[in-house]
DNA sequence: TATTATTTTTAGACTTGTCTAAAAATTTAT
DNA sequence: ATAAATTTTTAGACAAGTCTAAAAATAATA
């Protein structure tokens, strides 16, 4: 078993690894965590006794295939809960990761599974990342952020890389939700701007936005 | 805000002051909590800095008003938690505690205000015990042991006093659930053992069963 | 009431997870 | 390739919560 810092680390970890190429580095995980490096070496000597993670010193941190499982098993805790929060509890989006924080490190495999089908086996949680499956595997879905799309391109708005409260406050300001369609309208070369249709809507939007926005290609009309 | 540990301590004390007359005695906590004494003194020198409890050396503890609302509010929680499992999640009864302990420390107002909405605002929890509201209170409900009835009488079956897993299985088997109408047809002086008809089945129980069920007094019929 | 038994508290130690400050290794830049 | 900057690790300390063993207080008993 796990203490629910073990669980912080290996997730941490877990993300960190998915846009790094080789090891993680301490300092990463350190500001992830918001702690100091100095703990983070701790705790990563700790992960590696227990054979979750692989660690030399000064050369950064890999998961092992049990690390890897483990912290997929938190990660899909935290999105099926956060799906829960939203779907059946008349959360906003914004409002469930801090409590998803807290939830993901219940332990009861009833309870997950049974969550499972209670919410009738999601694929994808409220801000569009995908739910790893009982195994630790995860469905990679074939997106683009908004802003590469060319004039007269559109595609179904699947979800969001900067998931802060903030942003998705703005997002749902300006009607901006996971499965509607959005079509390129125009591109402001200037300050690569945007302007786009959503639903019945033109709207103008930065290119700041644009880049946080993940699109499913929409071939054909 | 209060830590695990603390909340545990608190919810251990609200219980034991329930059938305690004066203050709280260091081993009753300890053996509650499966603890040494010498730690029970510890945290409640704690609890009591915290002003949650009053505590005189070698005299016990009792909750104070803040304790008190604390306290309830996690049994709050873990109640409200446990209809949600049984409710919503297939659990039985007999399996919802363990993994009530862990939701009880999950920290959000929303969370259990939506939870409470989402279960239909429920008075008591599988067990039979009553949800306390929001500030602490607790409808008391007239209630009598089975074993105190006289032949003849009847009643509606509303609770448990042992809320063990095992008793609660061997409630299940023998088909006594709460709510159904319990009447008793026959008292043995022997061993007090009863011979009860329970919906449309005549069942013989032991004393001991007998003394665990609770039974709202059915005048009339 | 004096003595024994029990309960409770104190004192000191240990674990987990964290921190600061300093040392060591690595990387970057001149 | 050596010096400077950065990253990482080590060493030692601290807080929370627990434990054991011993001392102190209270309760029970003869």
């Amino acid at each position: 078993m796990f203490t629910l810092s073990e669980e912080n680390y290996l997730k941490a970890i877990y993300h960190l690894e998915l846009d790094t190429d080789g090891g993680v580095s301490t300092n990463a995980i350190a500001e992830k965590l918001a702690t100091k490096a100095s703990s983070v070496t701790d705790m990563v000597k700790k992960l590696s006794e227990k054979e979750v993670v692989l660690y030399k010193k000064y050369k950064g941190v890999t998961l092992t295939i049990i690390g890897k499982t483990v912290a997929a098993n938190v990660v899909r805790k935290h999105r099926l809960w956060e799906v829960f929060l939203v779907e059946k509890l008349n959360f906003s989006w914004h409002e469930v990761h801090e409590v998803a924080e807290q939830l993901e490190h219940i332990k009861s495999a009833k309870l997950i599974n049974q969550l499972d089908r209670f919410l009738g086996f999601p694929t994808h949680d409220p801000h569009g990342d995908p739910i790893p499956d009982k195994d630790g595997n995860l469905k990679i879905v074939e997106k683009s952020l908004l802003s590469t799309l060319s004039k007269n391109e559109s595609g179904i708005c699947i979800g969001v890389d900067d998931s802060s409260s903030e942003f998705l406050q703005f997002l749902d300001k300006k009607g901006i939700t996971l499965g509607k369609k959005i079509t390129i309208l125009d591109k402001e070369d200037f300050d690569d701007s945007l302007s786009i249709l959503i639903g019945d809507k033109k709207l103008s939007i930065s290119n700041k936005i644009a880049s946080n926005l993940y699109i499913r290609a929409h071939t054909g009309q």
